[in-house]
DNA sequence: TGCATATATAAGCAAATCATTATATACTAA
DNA sequence: TTAGTATATAATGATTTGCTTATATATGCA
């Protein structure tokens, strides 16, 4: 079948923190954005740090990757995770949540830097 | 894309369920396997009440049925579920556990009535 | 240099999770 | 009916999780 059969621990470890809601959208979000941590804290009504943690959980797996540019910190799918073809498939049967984007956009909220 | 598309909350918690390393073990097993109760107590060494309560948790968002015959319950994937396609496509990630039964036949501990 | 902004980290707490032990229920067979 | 086996449920406790508030760090700009 696939040849990038995922050990069923760490399989589990990656269902679970896609086990969240609040970092399922980030995800999937980021599978066609790059986006900033302010971006988010505006997308979910959330506090600054309650993103920052989950996004350290994604990052720390190596699911998504960070980028600083200036002030701000974009953070962006990681398409050469180990693992990235289960993350993928997941991905493909979640609906698209581009509209939180077009929200912050007409709010004027969305940073669109470099 | 897919036409069976998740509400996102919904597969968050699809995914929190699968996020557990013996149910998904479980899971995988049920892919190709009808098993009970007992034979999941003896592959995961671990307490009944344990492995009753992982299947309700599957039993309860429908990815596992029941099914009694004599003294036995029978649990297998079902198949009809509303969001099969997102459990079968993780499954097809992650590696074939047939090995655990395998042990179980060995031990003479496999129920194989019916 | 000093202040503002963006982000990360630390500490603390309430809620959720997962195991355990004890008990109840359902079925089988004597 | 009684004893034995398989399973479910309840109650409890330790651990984990995800938030909050407070603070630290990094950058940009006056």
């Amino acid at each position: 079948m696939s040849e990038n059969l995922v050990a069923v621990d760490k399989a589990a470890t990656i269902l679970k923190l896609l086990g969240d809601k609040t970092r399922l959208m980030m995800v999937k979000l980021l599978e066609n954005n790059t986006c900033c941590v302010c971006e988010f804290v505006e997308i979910f009504q959330t506090s600054q740090p309650a993103i920052s943690q989950h996004l350290r959980k994604l990052r720390d797996i190596g699911v998504v990757m960070e980028e600083r540019k200036g002030q701000w910190i974009f953070y962006s799918l990681n398409k050469n995770y180990d693992h990235y073809s289960l993350v993928e498939q997941i991905l493909q049967q979640v609906p698209n949540q581009e509209h939180k984007l077009k929200e912050l956009e007409e709010n004027g909220t969305r940073i669109s830097c470099c």
